[in-house]
This record gives C-alpha cells, structure tokens and sequence, in this order.
DNA sequence: AAATAGTGTTGCTTTTAGGTTACACAGATG
DNA sequence: CATCTGTGTAACCTAAAAGCAACACTATTT
C-alpha cells in the first residue's frame, strides 16, 4: 500500500466510513475507492482526488501531496499564512531577522 | 482550445519549438502534445505536465493551476511563506497584533 | 432458520490517455 | 524533376483508469 492508500484509508476509517460510504459521498465509484486505498493506481487523477478530498473534509493539497503530485507545504509555510501575519511580503533580511527574534521575546515572556 | 493547451503553445512557439521537438525533449510522443494543445485531453495527466514543465524550463506549477488541478498560488500566500518568519504557528491572537504592530514599526524607521 | 442489509473483494466491461504508424503539404537539396 | 527532411494532422492500437455486476462473509431482523 502506498502513500496515497494509506492516508485516504487512515482518514476514511477515522470518520468512521465504509468504502462505499465514502464511494457516495465522493460520487465515484466503491471499487475505484478501494483500488487507490490498495495502491493499485499508478495515476488517480486529480479530478477524483479532489471529489474524495471534498468527501473526506480534508485538504486536497495533502492528497496531492501524498499522490506525488505536488510537494508538501511546508509546515512553516503555512503557519505564517494562517497566523495572520501581515506585509510582511516586502521585508527585508533584518527586519525579517528582527520580527523573528521579536516573535521569540514574546513567546519567553509567556506565563 | 483550453488554457492549458493555449499555455502550452504559446510557451513552445516562444522557445521556437516545434510540436515533434517539444516532444523529444519531454520524452513523450509528438501526437499526445498535438491533443493536449488542441484541448482534447479532458485530464493530462501530473507526470505529463511535468515532463512538459521541464522541457520548456517553465514552471510545473504554471501547468497545474493551467490544468485546473492547483490554484494559482497566491500572491499574498507566497509573499510571507517567502519572507520567512519562524514558528509563527502557535501565536495568540494579541501576539500576532503585536508582532503587526512591530512591523509597522520597523518600516516606519526606514529611510 | 430464512431473509435482509451491510461490509470488503474480484471478474468483466467501457472509456480514455497515450503511443505507433501513416498521411498530406511544405521547403530544401541532389 | 525527384528525393529527402521537417512540419502538422488523422486513423488505428494498446494500456490503464474507472464503472458495473456479482460474489463471499457477517450481523441483524422476522
């Protein structure tokens, strides 16, 4: 089983479905569900990673990931988009140096 | 014809390649080229695209969000993954006002 | 115990992405 | 003029993605 399989079976079970549950919910087929969970794929297509991805609630960047289609975000990446940091698209090296030694003192003064 | 297959051609007519060239330098055959400039393929596969991508030293990201498979990666989303603040994925809400404020601040001392 | 509904699994069929070959038309070269 | 070489295009074939139908097994229900 592969990257892929493994991550839309992990997903799948945790919400509690069946492979036809899921088959439904995506609008695609319960066979073609259980093929991709095994591996048997070469090429899921992007289309059908998406159906899943929406039936799934789960971000369908990671499904790409796991397909090899696309490369992780990193972690760091979308940390700052989700933390609301703002213009900071134009800093340069040591303002950027000094907010992150500023964000440090602020996570130290922490109680 | 769709936009991938418009991007695709007016990206392989700008490096002055022709349909058959294109194709040896990706390694797939000239007549799958013709069909996905024509638009006749409803899904190019990733692996294609990305053959293409490397072929005419273009972005394999361009050809994705072409294909409709990603979305065009936002400028906003790209600017603070690229400014690179660390570990701002775990600040409250008033930390990261503060740390807004901290980089008003410092573009206010510029020169 | 028999019927029913739900689960995963497997063979068969259809559709389509992609390749191989061949065609028609140009321009260059003998 | 005839032959090669490169261009785009179209017909045919193969392999793989995806769907359909049926199977075996379990658990519930009548």
């Amino acid at each position: 089983m592969n990257e892929l399989g493994t991550y839309i079976q992990a997903k799948r079970k945790e919400k509690g479905y069946s492979i036809r549950k899921l088959a439904e919910l995506a609008e695609i087929s319960h066979t073609e569900v259980k093929r991709i969970e095994d591996g048997m794929r070469k090429q899921t297509s992007p289309q059908v990673l998406r159906s899943i991805a929406t039936a799934l609630n789960c971000p369908y960047e990671d499904l790409m990931a796991a397909a090899g289609y696309i490369d992780e975000p990193t972690v760091d990446a979308d940390a700052t988009a989700v933390a609301g940091i703002q213009n900071a698209d134009d800093l340069s090296q040591e303002e950027i140096d000094k907010v992150n030694e500023y964000i440090a003192f602020l996570k130290s003064q922490r109680k």
